[in-house]
RNA sequence: GGUCCCGUCGUCCAGAGGCCUAGGACGCCGGCCUUUCAAGCCGGAAACGCCGGUUCGAAUCCGGUCGGGACUGCCA
């Protein structure tokens, strides 16, 4: 049988990186097993579940580059891949539960299945084990599966080896709420077993949910998929991925300027490697390696820092064309307004250089605002570190002199002309360069002085230089 | 409280009884390069939670213990 997986987001909020990572296992296994990968929509939550949710998440799976091959969008043979649709098909299953004995109304007032719990939890027992079957059935309310109380619930996860309940500590769960719509549990059971799923692959989270699921496959005559239960991620701070600390769904992670194959590549680390030595890898790659049964059991703390290296090494790799393309955008977020074509030309001069220093896609724009305003303040540090030193002023007024009198302004000529005047005046590279840095970009850290130079082009180096002067004499 | 899951450098991953004086990556520290910052290169510190057992031999197997986490709803 052909594998076939599914990642099923609840559209109530973007994509997390949480379930990004589930749906990047699922498809990598798909794809290794030439396998068929489905988006389905738990949308069962209808007061938080949204259209505008569902469309961004999508989005985001496809900005990941996971491709799907059936479910919501692309449609398939099992309708629209959204469980809105299917409240029926739920609650035909939950009636057929009913009339074989699986599961039973139950109407209960909440006091006293609360009191049960209590009583439950006090002698230190499962809350539900006291939530069972009553005595006499009733025709409406809630249904709940029956557990059946003889035998464990034991089950095979690819990642966890074998897992085993006690049907004493499972409770008697809800499956149908009293207005007809289904839980989680049985929404979900139902389309896997409807869909055919063969495996699924989810959060560890699920994993004392899964005697249930099972229970309802089987009731149903079913077959259970094969589960494998993926390690939970947790923030930097050690605690669950906060939405307060971290970036922790994919639209932020796209806005902050990570690119799409960098948190790929990352997202893939998270649990699983290709060897244990590889760090950088493409899809294919990862494709071409994966297994399931090779995702590790312990819970993965999210690195930014090591995200953000891994962006840099991305970016560093990518065309230089590309580069500059992408990061447009960016320059003119941080200038403030569009550039025209001569300042675009310029850009894309200083581009390369700038691309070896970007670890995130915004920054790119911060290091080259310099060329398009002037500046209206120096960065106050640097200029404190380097301007206040002896023959600053000097270095500058020399400077913008021979600078004043180069013929040719390209890079090579104003590093020669530079070099030779501070070789004449006996001042260190180092030291009389940094001035210079300054009053041209205004700060102490920019790219390439003679490149910057050169682009910025002669007369405004010329200003800059002059306006650094007079400001220095005040 | 109960059930279940997990436990190798600060972090992620490798290690499936001898190849381990435990390997790779991020980060950190030091150096080189150098017009700043990056990048690059070289080097360094840094871990098998603990206690027993099995075995000639354990990071690897077993038990216990401690620690962390998840779940425990008419949320998903």
């Amino acid at each position: 049988m052909s594998v076939r997986v599914r990642i099923a987001p609840s559209p109530t909020g973007n994509l997390h990186v949480g379930t990004a990572r589930a749906a990047l296992f699922n498809w990598l296994y798909a794809r290794a097993n030439d396998g068929v990968f489905i988006v389905r929509s738990d949308d069962t939550d209808r007061d938080r579940s949204t259209a505008e949710y569902e469309a961004g998440i999508l989005e985001s799976l496809r900005w990941l580059g996971l491709d799907w091959d059936e479910g919501v969008s692309v449609g398939g043979p099992h309708g629209s891949y959204r469980q809105s649709d299917r409240y029926e098909r739920y609650r035909e299953v939950a009636e057929q539960l009913v009339a074989s004995g699986a599961a039973y109304y139950d109407q209960r007032p909440t006091d006293e299945l609360e009191a049960l719990r209590q009583k439950a939890q006090k002698e230190g027992k499962h809350p539900g084990y006291y939530i069972r079957r009553p005595e006499t059935e009733a025709d409406s309310g809630v249904i709940r599966l029956a557990i059946p109380q003889d035998a464990p619930i034991v089950f095979d996860d690819v990642i966890r080896r074998t897992v085993s309940f006690a049907p004493q500590d499972v409770d008697d769960f809800v499956i149908l709420r009293s207005d007809g719509i289904p839980t989680y549990h049985l929404a979900s059971t139902v389309d896997d077993i409807d869909y055919e799923i063969t495996h699924v692959a989810r959060g560890e989270d699920l994993l004392p949910s899964t005697p249930k699921h099972i229970l309802i496959a089987r009731g149903m005559g079913a077959g259970e998929p094969i589960y494998a239960h993926l390690p939970l991620l947790f923030g930097t701070d050690g605690k669950k991925l906060s939405k307060r600390h971290d970036a922790s769904s994919l639209t932020e992670f796209r806005d902050a300027g990570y690119l799409p194959d960098a948190v790929f590549n990352y997202l893939c680390l998270l649990g699983w490697s290709v060897d244990g030595e590889t760090t950088i890898f493409s899809r294919d790659e990862a494709v071409a390696a994966f297994d399931l049964a090779d995702v590790s059991k312990n819970p993965a703390t999210f690195d930014t820092e090591k995200l953000e290296w891994m962006n840099g090494e991305y970016i560093r790799a990518m065309d230089p064309s590309r580069f500059s393309e992408l990061v447009v955008p960016f320059v003119e977020e941080a200038v403030g307004r569009q550039l025209d074509e001569a300042e675009l030309a310029r850009f894309e001069e200083i581009s390369p250089l700038v691309q070896e220093r970007t670890k995130l896609l915004p920054e790119a724009g911060e290091q080259v605002t310099f060329l398009f305003t002037e500046i209206g303040e120096y960065d106050e540090k640097s200029w404190d570190k380097v301007m206040t030193k002896e023959g600053v002023s000097d270095v500058l007024a020399a400077a913008a002199e021979r600078l004043g009198g180069l013929p040719v302004w390209t890079a090579e000529a104003i590093e020669e002309s530079l070099r030779a005047m501070l070789a004449e005046m006996e001042v260190g590279v180092g030291k009389g360069l940094q001035p210079m840095r300054v009053a041209v970009t205004g700060s102490s850290v920019s790219p390439p002085l003679f490149e910057s130079m050169a682009v910025l082009g002669q007369e405004k180096t010329i200003a800059r230089l002059d306006t650094a002067r007079t400001r220095l004499t005040r």
